[in-house]
DNA sequence: ATATATTTTTAGTCTTGCCTAAAAATATAT
DNA sequence: ATATATTTTTAGGCAAGACTAAAAATATAT
C-alpha cells in the first residue's frame, strides 16, 4: 500500500515518462510536484525500496513494471472520477481536476469497477485523455494538433494539451468543445493564426490555441 | 481547514456527544479512535486552538457551535456517500462503511450538493441513520428498539443500532431489511427472545438482535 | 583540459501525529 | 480521612515528509 505522497510521486513520474524516455531527473520531478530537489531524493529512496522505481544516483529514476501499473491505476481512477463529475454531477470540464486529485486516492477496487460500469466503461476523460484499463494499458488514439492541419482540411476536436481551467474556459467562451468539427479556412503566415469554421461559425484563433487543441483527422468538407 | 486526523477526532467527539451530555473524556475519545490517551490530549490542544472544542484540563471536551457544524458536515458527507454506494454502485449495506470513511474527507462543497441532488436529497443512510442537512441539523425520527414492542404489536424496520458488517449480514440472511413490517407474535420470558412475523415468514430472534433493531411504531395487524 | 555552472545528494532541522513511561490530578473505597 | 485506583497530562522520542544550506557529482564552455 502507498501513502498519498508516494502516490503523487508515482503519478508525476508516470506522466513525465510519457514525454521523456531517459531516466526522469530529480529536478523534473521536483518541478512537477512543486517541491524541492532534496525532498525528491528522499522520496525516491523510499520508492526504490518499495520496488516501484529503479534508481541510480545522479542518473534519475524509471518506473518498474509494478510501478507503472500502480501509477496507471491512479491515473485511471483520476480520469474515471472526472467523467463521473461531468456526466453525473454537472461539473464543467474546467472544474473537475482539483476534486479528481482528491478522489484518485480512494482505495476500493469495487468502487472503481462499479463506477466504470455506471459510466458505461468510458475510454476518455472530459479533456480527451485516454483512461487506462484495469490492467494499466492505455490506447492512444490517432490525433494531431490543430496547428498541423493545412488550409481546407478538417478534423474532429478530440482533446486538449493544456487542460488548465483558464484555457478550458476560453474554449467554452469560443464555443469550442470536444466532438465538434473544425475546418481550417485560412492560415496566416505572419503570426500562424488560423481562421476556422466550427458549427457554421467563423472564428479567428491564435497559434497558441491551435497548438493546444487535438484534432482527429477527418475528410474535409 | 482541517487535517484528516483532526476531522476524525471531530467526528468521534460528535458521535460521543450524542450519548453523553457531560464533557467528553480523553479516554472515551481514545477508545473510539483506537489510540492512546496521551495522543488525544495532544490533539485536543490543537482542536482547542482552532476553536472547535472547549477544553478544561481533566474535565474533558465539548464541541463549540463551529465544531458541531464542522463535524455534522463530515457525517453528512459520510452518509450521503453511503447512499450513493448502495443506490448507484450496487454496494450492500455491510460494505459501505470503510469506503465512506475515506470519501467523507473529500473537500468540495459543489460535489456534495450535486451528489445530494443526484440521490434525490435522501434523509437517511442505508442503516437508517439520519443525514444532517447542509446547516448541520438532523431530524430525529420516532423510533424504538424492537425489544420494546409488546406481543401483537407491529412496526416498520427503520434502522440498526449496531451497524457492523457481521450484524448486517446476519440480518440479510434472516431476510430482515429496512422498510419491512415486523409483528411480534410471542415474547419468551426466560431469555427475552422474540417470535416475529416478517413478510409472512415466522422467525425466532434473540434479545441481542431485538436490542439492535429500530422500529417505527405502526398499527398492529 | 580546466574552470565554471548546474544538478543532485547529504546533513541537519522542523512539524504533525503518534508512541511509552512517569508524574500529577481526580475518583473510589474502606 | 486517608489510602488506593483510575484517569489525564507531561516529558521525551520516533517516523514521515517536507525544508535549507552545504558538499559532491556531473555537465558545459572556453
Amino acid at each position: 500500500m502507498f501513502t498519498l505522497s508516494e502516490e503523487n510521486y508515482l503519478k508525476a513520474i508516470y506522466h513525465l515518462e510519457l514525454d521523456i524516455d531517459k531516466g526522469i531527473s530529480t529536478n523534473a520531478i521536483a518541478e512537477q510536484l512543486e517541491t524541492k530537489a532534496s525532498s525528491v531524493t528522499d522520496m525516491i529512496k523510499k520508492l526504490s525500496d518499495k520496488k516501484v522505481v529503479v534508481y541510480k544516483k545522479y542518473k534519475g529514476v524509471n518506473l518498474t513494471d509494478f510501478g507503472k501499473k500502480t501509477a496507471a491505476n491512479i491515473v485511471r481512477k483520476h480520469r474515471l472520477w472526472e467523467v463521473f463529475l461531468v456526466e453525473k454531477l454537472n461539473f464543467s470540464w474546467d472544474e473537475v481536476h482539483e476534486v479528481a486529485e482528491q478522489l484518485e486516492h480512494i482505495k476500493s477496487p469495487k468502487l472503481i469497477n462499479q463506477l466504470d460500469a455506471l459510466l458505461g466503461f468510458p475510454t476518455h476523460d472530459p479533456h480527451g485523455d485516454p483512461i487506462p484499463d484495469a490492467a494499466g494499458n492505455l490506447k492512444m488514439i490517432d490525433k494531431n494538433l490543430l496547428s498541423t492541419l493545412s488550409k481546407n482540411e478538417s478534423g474532429i476536436c478530440v482533446g486538449v494539451d493544456d487542460s488548465s481551467s483558464e484555457f478550458l474556459r476560453f474554449l467554452d467562451k469560443k464555443g469550442i468543445t470536444l466532438g465538434k468539427k473544425i475546418t481550417v479556412l485560412e492560415k496566416e503566415d505572419f503570426d500562424d493564426s488560423l481562421s476556422i469554421l466550427i458549427e457554421d461559425k467563423k472564428l479567428s484563433i491564435s497559434n497558441k490555441i491551435a497548438n493546444n487543441l487535438y484534432i482527429k483527422p477527418a475528410i474535409s468538407s
